[in-house]
DNA sequence: GTCTCAGTATATCGAGCCGATACATCCGAG
DNA sequence: CTCGGATGTATCGGCTCGATATACTGAGAC
C-alpha cells in the first residue's frame, strides 16, 4: 500500500521524504499517516528495486539559491511507472479493504474506469457485509450486552450505512459518466 | 491494546485462544480483528508475565463428557486483575486514538466513571481536531484537488461530524448519570 | 548579538502485528 | 463414507510503528 502511495505521489512530482509524508497526509485526509519508520526504509527498498531514483535537487530559478541542507529528492523511473500502472489496476480484495480503499481512491484519477468501478463495487459489498454482521449482532444482543458496547456497535452500523449510500452515489455518477462516454463515441462514429 | 482486550475478556470468563478471538471480534464489532499471529504469542507473553495462567478445562457436568481435543483454556490471575485495573484507568492519548478508543470503550462497564469521562472528552477533542483539519483542507482545496479525493475527504468529514454528535450524546448521558448518583448520595446522607 | 524554540530533514532500532501457512480433529451433508 | 467446513493451536518472514537520535535553519525574545 505504501508502495502505491509513494509511486502515485512521485508520479506527479519529485519530492523528498519529509515532504512526501506531508503530502500523503493531506491526500489521504489524515485517515492514514505513514511513519518515518515505514517511509524511509520503503524509499530505500524502492530505490534498490529500481522503481524510483534519487534526483538532483533543482534550484529555484531566481533568488538567493541558498544551498539547501541535505535532502534526498526522489523521482519515479520508467519501471516505476509500469509498476504503478500495475498497482493501480489491481482489483483484488486489498483494493477495497479498510487499509487499501482510501489509498486506491486517492489516485482514482489515474485509474482505468472499469477498475474504478470494480473497486467501488467491491468496497460496497464489503461494507454491506460488515453492516449485516453488525445488524444481526445488535438484534441478537439486546439485553445480553452492556450498553456501551451497543452504542459502539450502533456507531459502526450508522457509519456503514452512510458509506454505502456514499458509494451508491459515486457508482451512479460513474455509470452516468460511462454512458456519456459511450454516447460521445456513438456521436463521433455512428 | 491486545493486552487490555485479552485481560478484559478473561476477566469475565476463562476461554481458549480460538474462542477468545471470536469473542473479541463480536465485542469490537468487527472493526478490529486480531490475528492468530498476534493472539497466540500474546497469550504466551502474558503467561510468562504471570498475568494469565492455563486453567484445567472443566467438563460440562452431565452428558457424554466427550474427551475434548487439545485446547488451552486460560484464566486471569490476581496480578492480571491488578494490571487490568491499571490499563482500564489509563487516560493518555492511546485511550482515545483510533486504535485504542474502541477497545477501551468495549470495557467501559468495568471502567471508573471519571476515567470514562476523560476518555470520551479526549476522543471528542481528537475527532474535532481531525474534523477541522478536513474542513480547512476541503475549503482551501476547491479546484486544486481532483474530485475523487474531495469525495473521500467529504466522507471523512461527515463521519467526524457524526462521531462528535454521538460523543456529545454519550457525554450528556454520563453527566446525567453522574448527577443522579450525587443526588442519591444527598438523599441517603443529607 | 545571541539564545532558544519550533520546524525541517534523515535515519535506526526493538517490539509487535499481520497474512500466510501448516497441521490435526470433529461434524454434518450428500 | 467421504469431503468440505468449522474448530483449534502454532510458527515464520516481512512489514509497520513509536520512540529516539542527530543536526541544521529561521524567527522572535531579550
Amino acid at each position: 500500500m505504501l508502495e502505491l502511495a509513494i509511486l502515485g505521489l512521485l508520479q506527479e512530482a519529485p519530492v523528498h521524504g519529509y515532504e512526501l509524508r506531508k503530502q500523503l497526509g493531506l491526500r489521504l485526509g489524515g485517515f492514514r499517516l505513514f511513519s518515518y519508520g515505514s517511509l524511509y526504509p520503503a524509499l530505500r527498498r524502492l530505490t534498490r528495486a529500481g522503481l524510483i531514483a534519487e534526483a538532483p535537487e533543482q534550484e529555484t530559478p531566481d533568488a538567493g539559491s541558498w544551498p539547501r541542507r541535505s535532502r534526498r529528492v526522489y523521482r519515479i523511473t520508467a519501471e516505476g511507472k509500469e509498476r504503478l500502472a500495475e498497482l493501480l489496476s489491481e482489483t483484488g480484495p486489498h483494493a477495497w479493504d479498510d487499509e487499501g480503499f482510501g489509498v486506491h481512491m486517492a489516485f482514482f484519477s489515474r485509474t482505468p474506469a472499469e477498475v474504478r468501478m470494480r473497486i467501488l463495487e467491491g468496497r460496497r459489498r464489503a461494507v454491506e457485509e460488515r453492516r449485516e454482521g453488525l445488524r444481526t449482532a445488535l438484534a441478537r444482543a439486546r439485553e445480553r450486552i452492556d450498553d456501551y458496547t451497543q452504542q459502539l456497535h450502533q456507531l459502526g452500523l450508522d457509519s456503514c450505512e452512510r458509506e454505502v449510500r456514499w458509494l451508491n452515489e459515486l457508482i451512479a455518477t460513474e455509470r452516468a459518466r460511462h454512458l456519456d462516454e459511450l454516447d460521445d463515441e456513438k456521436k463521433e462514429r455512428p
